[in-house]
RNA sequence: GUGGGUAUAGCUCAGUUGGUUAGAGCGCCAGGUUGUGGCCCUGGAGGUCGCCGGUUCAAGUCCGGUUACUCACCCCA
């Protein structure tokens, strides 16, 4: 074997690339059918970023950045997520300073160092969307309404969307007190990872997978009774404002989520068939976080989306949808100046938009047609000596296998204007 | 970071209790048609059996190590 690429990273090719134009024109579509406009922001951040927009005590942060110093001795970390970089984006060049809500999204690749699995990948796409500026519950509506958009669009139709709240620095410190006064007898019960999450963070514990956690938390307080008139009549807008969407929703009672920053409302969209990484998407309300960033009091809320899962769950339910479109025709020549001729006329065809291919390897007529056939061309042109001297090329429609003649000069114009026409057959 | 599974042709996989030149299907190339694709037939190219070491007269096969892939835990998109 020569040099394989870095774990847990992939190569994108042909056959599948054309799968994530489908997504990404989707997206793009979409977003900017809400009113949001894209962001382009760094690969890289200084490390510095992330540690206080995410939170020192999460995993990310902890143990899973791709952290280095450059040449100028200064740390900074490949990106582990979108939102803490648009949250820079949008105070340093000061957007809260021009009409609100500021409403934008982001697509591209996210680095994270965990053990790759089905549906994790050390490089990993997500496309995310920030609304900056209101604390509207309709606002979160929106952004739980949009990433379903995409997904029903493209043909996803089975999934699951889980919402609840987590309260707001208000109200969320009595309810975790609540929720640990409830766990105190039982604290050495708990699994390893929750006795630390007891003092950190204990709403993490109701989140756990272990049997031993869950049956300990199944009679736990919950949130609800806890939350501040604030926060209960934003839940309730929320669930409100989803009926009148008809968005069919589950409210999770134990979903927290893992980032530090969330406040009210929070959601994840699942897929169950995924495997043990069924999250295609998940996101909240934010509205400490600009804030905590250094930056003036504005509230916010966004969501992100991974891409190869919403792929992966596209290749299991909707099939054809993301087949690839093959090419309109192919120009069959026999070297000497019927090559020129093919040449000329692949050349005009291919300005008038038509996509179309000629061999280049010295091949049989018998050659050309086979990979005329397996590129998916509805036509082949062909242009032989006899061609040549009348002047005119031989068209073979690939689906009846029928052939025409048609001149040389007229070609180009006839096959782009048939090229629209509905394939019959 | 922890645990399980896997590693043989471009792909999907066979390969007997260790035994001679390691196979199939698909794909690719060529021919059957001195200028015609799909179906069919014939032929061909293509493999340091992941890597290193050990046992043995003999290792794709057994043993140890290692790396990669994969699934799961943790956590997340």
């Amino acid at each position: 074997m020569t040099i394989a690429r870095p774990r847990g990273t992939n190569d994108i090719l042909p056959g599948e690339s054309e799968q994530w134009q489908v997504l990404e024109e989707a997206i793009h579509r979409i977003c900017q059918a809400y009113g949001y406009r894209e962001i382009r922001t760094p690969i890289f951040e200084h490390t510095e970023l992330f540690e206080r927009g995410i939170g020192e005590t999460t995993d990310i942060v902890s143990k899973e950045m791709y952290t280095f110093s450059d040449r100028g001795q200064r740390s900074l970390t490949l990106r582990p997520e979108g939102t803490a970089p648009v949250v820079r984006s949008f105070l340093e060049h000061k957007l809260y300073g021009q009409a609100l809500p500021t409403k934008l999204y982001y697509v591209g690749p996210m680095f994270r160092y965990e053990r790759p699995q089905a549906g994790r990948y050390r490089q990993f796409y997500q496309f995310g969307v920030e609304a900056f500026g209101s604390g509207d519950p309709a606002l979160d509506v929106e952004i739980i309404a949009m990433p379903i958009q995409v997904y029903k669009e493209l043909g996803l139709e089975t999934f699951e969307v889980c919402i609840n709240t987590i309260g707001c620095p208000d109200c969320r410190p009595a309810y975790r007190e609540a929720l640990r006064s409830h766990l105190a007898d039982s604290k050495s019960q708990l699994c390893r990872s929750c006795q630390t999450k007891y003092d950190r963070s204990p709403m993490r514990i109701l989140d756990c997978k272990e049997a031993t956690c869950q049956e300990l938390t199944k009679d736990a307080p919950l949130i609800l009774d806890y939350l501040c008139s604030g926060c209960r009549d934003h839940f309730a807008e929320v669930k409100r404002y989803l009926e009148l969407l008809e968005v069919d929703f589950v409210h999770d009672p134990r979903l927290v989520r893992g980032f530090d920053y969330y406040t009210k409302t929070v959601f994840e969209i699942k897929v169950e068939s995924l495997g043990a990484q069924d999250a295609v998407g998940g996101g909240g309300r934010y509205d400490r976080l600009v804030e905590e960033m250094g930056g003036p009091p504005t509230a916010g809320v966004g969501y992100g989306v991974g891409m190869e899962r919403v792929l992966l769950a596209l290749q299991q339910q909707a099939g054809d949808a993301l087949k690839p479109s093959g090419m309109d025709g192919f120009l069959a020549q026999f070297g000497g100046a019927t090559k020129e001729q093919a040449v000329v006329l692949a050349h005009r065809l291919r300005a008038l938009g038509l996509k179309v291919d000629l061999d280049y390897l010295d091949r049989s007529l018998k050659a050309q047609m086979k990979a005329a056939n397996r590129s998916g061309a509805r036509w082949v042109m062909i242009i032989g000596q006899e061609e040549l001297e009348n002047n005119q090329a031989r068209i073979r429609w690939m689906y009846d296998g029928t052939e025409e003649a048609v001149d040389f000069d007229t070609a180009a114009q006839y096959l782009a204007a048939k090229g629209k026409e509905p394939i019959t057959q």
